[in-house]
RNA sequence: GCGCUUGUGGCUUAAAUGGAAAAAGCGCUGGCCUCCGGAGCCAGAGAAUCCGGGUUCAAUUCCCGGCAAGCGCACCA
């Protein structure tokens, strides 16, 4: 496997490191040019001085190591002080063959052993549909958990619904007035409302109003969260719990959690109002959590809230939010920290925002004022792998301009196509052979037969694979793993053109069809963790 | 004013504890369909990585100082 040849050129350049009696960190990498090979050590510069420079040095490593790299390594290099490394091709045809046999399970890696894993995401106030904003955390999240899964973490999937404060009660002021207004009654909005015309569609469902004080709240909070998990559906985009705020103060979580921090002196009044301390968690100001009006503020529920994430049991709490959050983190930090849970493993992951743009016109977002467009809008506009492909294939601290225009007109050379059509090109190419009446089951095959550049090129793509969603899980970068797609789609695209796969001879066609058929097995796989569909045919 | 994030070809974006000549897509120029699906392929033009310093054998990457953009700085969520 991959990673045993890295750690096995890994321990050799340690081992001789020591020889030089220096204690030095040192990188093995993959190069940046075909020329260069398939692995380089900067280990010479390392271990250099002024008597020995790399170049001496890299000649003298390269002596010491090669009788133990063989079998592994085809020739070692050196270069202006690197020392490259060329990897046997060998390792490439094995690993492509160990694909084929075993399918996706042998590109499993177990970076989790079974950690438990929280990651909340969406959450989006229940007060109005859900946003392009909301659409890029979604599509994130979603992704990001697939392939946290994937490599053995156990994940659990959370949204958090704030139905509790004010914000919900202006909801519920603004639904009702816009009902009066369509029975001709006069009825202002409130001024820190909602003014977006779904409330109107909305208002239009109410048969009768009950005589309750919540009636109208609860109206508009179910007909809301029912559009958003509608949308999320749509987009493929699912959850495995829901929890809700209110429950927090119904079931007295908030104030026992408070009690608790009040017996470790964290809590003061002040003003009529209680505070929580959490300058000496490094905030810079201390945060109210009960008003002078005696509701809490959301830091509070929020307390309660991580406190329950918390005694689930989960070892790494990952919350995915927008940049206006980003001055709420000390806060959060400091409170499941006066909880006693370890402030690194909060993974607070900002979702930077996108700017819409039609053409040249600059598209302002308020859901405050109801301009907006939604998700929904930008799905039934331009398809939702598309959309979810825009989001993903940027890493989330950029911030994104979106242009529909662009999005919409490029869109057969969009390149979320330009993978599926690599996709249904193997597929197809499969099930061809099979009507050529190649069969692929208990075949042995000659694999040393794929040789010329492309294919090479092309294994060791594949190879790569590992690597490259042990970076993803490190950095939390899942546009690595489309950019990667996108790369090996380009190299398929370029061999299929140039060479024949299913031809008359044999051999040499039942070596490449398992190199397709492994190229099967990685896009299927990539796909799925983007959460992209396999399409059957375009 | 303070904080977070960003600044890479005409446009949208990549670049793994700092490493060799910065990589793609779109757009542009010129080619390729009797052949497993042309939603494809090949070739080409196009960048002193916002500016100024610093650390280093080596800086898009780290540090300091500017400039610009987005977002925050609530007893809203």
């Amino acid at each position: 496997m991959r990673s045993e040849v890295k750690d096995i050129i890994e321990k050799t350049l340690k081992k001789t490191a020591e020889y030089f009696k220096k204690d030095v960190d040192f990188a093995l990498l993959p190069c940046e040019k075909e020329e260069f090979g398939d692995f380089y050590t900067n280990l010479s510069f390392k271990l250099a001085d002024k008597e020995n420079s790399p170049q001496k040095i890299a000649e003298i490593i390269k002596q010491k190591i090669s009788p133990n790299l063989k079998g592994i390594i085809k020739k070692i290099e050196t270069k202006n002080g690197f020392i490259n490394f060329f990897i046997n091709e060998d390792i490439y045809r094995d690993h492509i063959l160990k694909i084929f046999q075993n399918g996706k399970e042998y590109l499993k890696e177990n970076i989790g052993n079974g950690k438990k894993i929280l990651i909340e995401f969406v959450s989006a106030n229940p007060t109005g549909p859900l946003t392009i904003a909301h659409g890029r955390q979604a599509a994130y999240g979603e992704s990001l958990s697939r392939i946290l899964k994937f490599c053995n973490f156990d994940v659990t999937k959370e949204y958090y619904i704030n139905d509790a404060g004010k914000q919900i009660e202006l909801l519920g002021e603004s639904l009702k007035a816009r009902y009066y207004q369509l029975k001709g009654i006069k009825c202002e909005i409130p001024e820190e409302g909602y003014f977006g015309d779904y409330l109107i569609d909305i208002a239009k469902k109410i048969k009768e109003v009950k005589d309750d004080k919540n009636f109208f709240v609860e109206f508009a909070f179910n007909e809301i969260l029912q559009d958003i998990k509608n949308d999320l559906k749509i987009f493929g985009v699912s959850f495995d719990s829901w929890v809700k705020e209110s429950e927090f103060i119904k079931n007295k979580e908030v104030e026992n959690v408070l009690n608790f921090l009040k017996n470790k002196n964290l809590i003061y009044e002040k003003d009529g109002s209680l505070w929580f301390k959490t300058t000496i968690f490094g905030d810079d100001k201390d945060r109210v959590v009960v008003k002078k009006d005696k509701s809490y503020t959301y830091l509070a529920t929020d307390i309660a809230y991580h406190k329950y994430k918390i005694e689930r049991g989960f070892e790494i709490i990952i919350n995915i939010v927008g940049p206006d959050h980003h001055g709420y983190i000390p806060r959060l930090k400091a409170s499941i920290a006066s909880l006693g849970f370890a402030p690194e493993n909060l993974i607070v992951l900002i979702v930077q925002l996108t700017t819409l743009y039609r053409g040249k016109e600059k598209l302002r977002m308020s859901t405050r004022k109801g301009q907006f467009i939604t998700l929904r809008q930008l799905i039934d506009e331009i398809g939702p792998d598309a959309t979810k492909f825009f989001f993903l294939f940027r890493k989330i601290d950029s911030h994104l301009d979106f242009d529909i225009e662009v999005a919409k007109k490029q869109s057969s050379e969009n390149p979320v196509y330009y993978l599926q059509y690599a996709y249904v090109r193997l597929k197809h190419l499969i099930k061809y052979a099979k009507e050529k009446e190649y069969t692929l089951e208990g075949n042995q095959f000659s694999i040393d037969l794929l040789n010329n550049d492309e294919e090479i090129e092309l294994m060791k793509k594949v190879w790569k694979f590992n690597d490259i969603i042990s970076n993803v899980v490190k950095t939390y970068g899942v546009h690595l793993l489309a950019e990667y797609l996108l790369d090996i789609s380009k190299l398929f695209h370029s061999y299929y053109q140039k060479y024949r796969i299913v031809s008359e001879e044999k051999e040499l066609t039942y070596a490449r069809l398992v190199l397709i058929k492994s190229l099967l097995v990685v896009f299927e796989l990539s796909l799925n963790l983007l959460n992209i569909s396999l399409p059957e045919r375009m």
